[in-house]
RNA sequence: GGCAUCGUGGCCGAGUGGCUAGGCAGAGGUCUGCAAAACCUUGUACAGCGGUUCGAAUCCGCUCGAUGCCUCCA
């Protein structure tokens, strides 16, 4: 379905720092490029926040019909540390430290990170290519951007030469930054550098003998440099120009500005149409980083392990508390606001399962298509979310007044209330119906809390209550919930 | 120091010139044997100061404060 014909989507273009109207290179398909994680350590939440961003920008623009391959790699050989003397990568420091091989580490992370994209149910990219299987193209462009004269070689390694790349092109378009302002503020350095400039960054790093993950090319046995395989990987798998590239807001500067410069310096294209930037999740206030300890792990906020919670979050629930945030603001971590997210979305997901219980009539007291389209305006406005999700609450509280026989609806606009928050709710958003797979997994246990239901309710027709309480308190002890309802009773699992 | 972003009611968060989201909490109500749950009703906030304007949370200036990047980091 074209949906895209009849929406017109804009997006926040980092470059432009405005909003655009998006149109793609190719009718009808969208390439689209994330930078991956590096796989040396667990996955954080705040990791996880920008790749769910961009869950939600490839679902949406899948959703409007377009045909999108995402590209999102996995670092495994890890960016250089620092391009001065060490030029130790985070992979291999970490793989001695545990005295496994290098491609251990990555294979142990790589998993860890799919299980838990797959346990936010996140679809998976199209293509998702990894560093150290890309070192030939790598090394290809390193030789191609010293042809175009744009690098230079020294002691085993290469460099990039942003002076002179600044001559012809602009260095620093994409973060505001000036190469005047730039070299004017750089700090004394050691006397170590190979490089001409302090700004210049390596594109090939002669590895030191100690050094184990280490390539053949013809400056030296070494490795690639920091920025090199998105470029790569980027234009081999979506051409030399192509729509969207994702990333944290943290890669913005150097990582993003070293590939535009790679790229224009290797085929005098600016790659990318729409440079879009994920912001930070933060806890405490600051930025979320394995390096400063200041993070939590998914898995210890879904079994509640852990100091900051002392109650576990559902994986839908944590998805729904990020997505009540745009994704370009920064959004803080409280137990407080996931509590309110986790209230508001049982609400919503009360609400949705009900619809069912709708009673239809002639005419409808709502606009249903002004309120499905007002889903799409939200998320058409560069994936606003959380308005797309104040428009859910509005349908779950027509939904509740339509129970209560407060507000009409017909046939047909039901089933249009019905469809647009199914796909906006699963499609869309990628939500889980978690009372729903509770249950489903606990057949026995239902039965026998339904006796407990059957007994208890004697047991107020008998005004039995000392019974009847005991039965309900208990129940409630152990996690289980009665909610008497004019329908009767019914229970959810805490 | 440079670049960038931000400061919204008790909390989380939308909103870029007038129509002033949404969620949670709080308060009141309906229901109930009592509760819980559920549902309904209820909130004029926009860091400070000055300016532009008929009109500003929204534009401009200054002040204060916070965060990110400038070193691997989503």
């Amino acid at each position: 379905m074209k949906r895209y014909e009849e929406q017109e989507l804009s997006i926040y273009n980092s470059i432009s720092k405005q909003k655009e109207k998006f149109t793609p290179i190719n009718e009808g398909a969208i390439g689209m490029y994330v930078c991956g994680p590096t796989v040396y350590s667990n996955v954080h939440l705040g990791n996880c926040r920008t790749f769910l961003s961009f869950d939600l920008v490839f679902r949406y623009l899948k959703h409007l019909g377009y045909k999108v391959r995402y590209v999102r790699n996995i670092t495994d050989a890890g960016h250089l540390e620092n391009d001065g003397e060490s030029g130790d990568d985070p992979i291999l420091k970490k793989a001695r430290i545990e005295q496994i091989e290098p491609m251990e580490v990555v294979q142990k992370y790589t998993v860890d990170f799919h299980t838990i994209m797959e346990t936010f149910n996140a679809h998976p990219p199209s293509i998702e290519p990894t560093a150290t299987g890309h070192i030939i193209e790598q090394i290809q462009i390193v030789e191609n951007i010293i042809e175009q004269g744009y690098a230079y070689e020294k002691n085993g390694s290469v460099y990039f030469d942003v002076m002179k790349y600044n001559e012809d092109h602009k260095y620093g378009i994409l973060s505001g930054r000036n190469l005047e302002d730039m070299i004017a503020n750089t700090r004394e350095l050691a006397a170590q550098s190979d490089k001409k400039n302090p700004q210049d960054f390596a594109l090939w790093k002669k590895a030191e003998p100690q050094h184990i993950m280490r390539w053949p090319s013809p400056w030296s046995d070494g490795f690639p440099g920091w920025h090199l395989e998105c470029t790569v990987m980027s234009t081999k798998y979506l051409g030399n120009q192509f729509d969207i590239h994702g990333g944290g807001m943290d890669l913005k500067f150097p990582h993003h500005e070293c590939e535009i410069a790679q790229a224009e310096a290797s085929n005098g294209q600016n790659p990318v149409n729409y440079w879009m930037h994920a912001n930070m999740l933060t806890l405490n206030g600051k930025k979320m980083s394995k390096s400063t300890g200041n993070f939590i792990l998914p898995r210890d906020m879904f079994t509640g392990n852990n100091d900051i919670f002392n109650k576990p979050f559902a994986p839908t629930v944590v998805k729904f508390f990020m997505y009540q945030a745009q994704y370009r603001s920064i959004l803080d971590f409280s137990k407080e606001a996931l509590e309110a997210s986790e209230k508001g979305f049982n609400r919503l997901m009360d609400a949705y399962r009900a619809i069912g219980g709708v009673k239809t009539s002639e005419s409808s007291s709502i606009d249903v298509t002004r309120w499905r389209q007002s889903c799409y305006d939200a998320m058409n406005d560069d994936f606003n979310s959380p308005i797309l999700i104040a428009q859910l609450f509005e349908a779950a509280k027509f939904i509740n007044a339509l129970l209560d026989n407060n507000e009409t609806i017909t046939e047909k606009d039901l089933q249009v209330l019905q469809e647009t928050m199914q796909d906006f709710i699963f499609d869309v958003l990628g939500l889980v119906d978690v009372a729903e797979s509770n249950t489903q997994d606990g057949n026995k246990l239902n039965e026998a809390i339904q006796l407990l239901i059957e007994l208890r309710n004697q047991a107020r027709a008998n005004k039995d209550f000392a019974t009847s309480d005991r039965i309900r308190d208990e129940l409630q002890k152990a996690g289980i919930q009665l909610k008497d309802g004019k329908e009767g009773t019914t229970f959810s699992l805490n």
